[in-house]
DNA sequence: GTACTAACGGGATATTTGTACCATTAACAG
DNA sequence: CTGTTAATGGTACAAATATCCCGTTAGTAC
């Protein structure tokens, strides 16, 4: 676990860089496949067509590997919808995330990464980081919904994001219910209706 | 990863009993400690005073370990409380798994649960049926409060069980955020307003 | 209490997983 | 184009992890 002055920063040319794409995109597929369980990184390194040893030297471990794929996600930002309603808004999201969880690839790949986050505390910063994102990118539909007067003032705008996306991941990760049309529309519903009766109010 | 017959079937007595309640019980420790990473079978067996061998021999591997623990979870069922009013028995639900997971063994517990549970089809479903059983024994409070007229006549009861839970775990899982007392107040309200909205109607 | 055998426990053994070494490759500077 | 060296990749090695074997222990039947 002895950690290399992180390569790439004093080299970042062509080859390292394809070396942690290909690293990265295996990591990803072994991980959707096998969870994180089930996934070494000898078989990492072959779908990747890199050495063993490299991939050890550069990661070393599963946890490190993840939060290294997260970062990577991270940057990758998703487009935000902007319809001029609330409600509209935040079904946008919980079909987004229904989708991205019901994902035959997604779905399985977000699990193991939450896994992994449980296991190792750097990788569930990263972890962390990734939802401060991804949450951020749809605040201001919230913001923009107590501008209008939708919403009552001093509204949590983070809260209420976090409401449409929670009862998502209680499925995917805990009751293991199907993860349908209905369920997005639901818990986009509820968090407006919540939000609207000022229960987000800080 | 052969399994045998099921020890403990045709000979239930004493010992086998007492090892696999120190085995579950070290186990359990040990993850709470660790997480489902850091956990060898060789530590468990040694915590529990048992031969590396019947670990090895009965459970086999970190999920079916879990797996077991998780049925002897199940088990030991928690009082439900009935105050009468849906908020308050909603809240004093969102109080208990608030607790719950933000206990010092409990929440760390439960974090490495739900990971192996991302490893293992058969641990899954030992998690899917611990939730089944745990969201039942609060049913009966949003049904009495559908009769009351509390809520709309057809609302799914589960779901504004689960919708109780979800926020919490989403804490614990995904986001970090910190679990206070607050957002158990939220979680709830916010339950019983989406509820009486029809949010939940089938 | 005695016989029977399921289940356990310790040690030897096999397998899998992680590390150390060093020659080779290719990014970057001049 | 040429030299320098970060980074790679193969092989040999070490450590941890899982399985096998077999004598011992202790439930259960009679």
């Amino acid at each position: 676990m002895v950690l290399v002055g992180e390569p790439g920063g004093t080299r970042p040319g062509g080859r390292t860089a394809r070396v942690r794409a290909a690293v990265l995109s295996a990591a990803g597929d072994a991980l959707a496949e096998s969870g994180m369980g089930g996934l070494d990184l000898t078989d990492v390194a072959r779908r990747a067509g890199v050495g063993r040893t490299t991939v050890y030297r550069r990661w070393g471990s599963v946890p490190a590997l993840v939060a290294d794929l997260l970062q990577d996600m991270a940057e990758q930002s998703q487009p935000r919808v902007e319809t001029g309603s609330l409600l509209k808004d935040l079904l946008a999201n919980a079909r987004l995330v229904r989708d991205t969880l019901a994902h035959p690839r997604q779905g399985p790949l977000f699990k193991a990464i939450i896994a992994a986050a449980t296991c190792d505390e750097r990788t569930a910063r990263a972890l962390n980081r990734f939802y401060e994102v991804r949450i951020s990118e749809w605040v201001p539909c919230v913001e923009q919904a107590v501008e209008r007067g939708e919403l009552p003032e001093g509204t949590d705008a983070r809260e209420v994001v976090r409401a449409v996306s929670a009862p998502l991941y209680y499925r995917l990760l805990a009751s293991g219910d199907p993860l349908d049309e209905a369920v997005a529309e639901r818990s986009a519903r509820a968090a407006v209706v919540a939000a609207r009766a000022g229960v987000h109010v800080r």
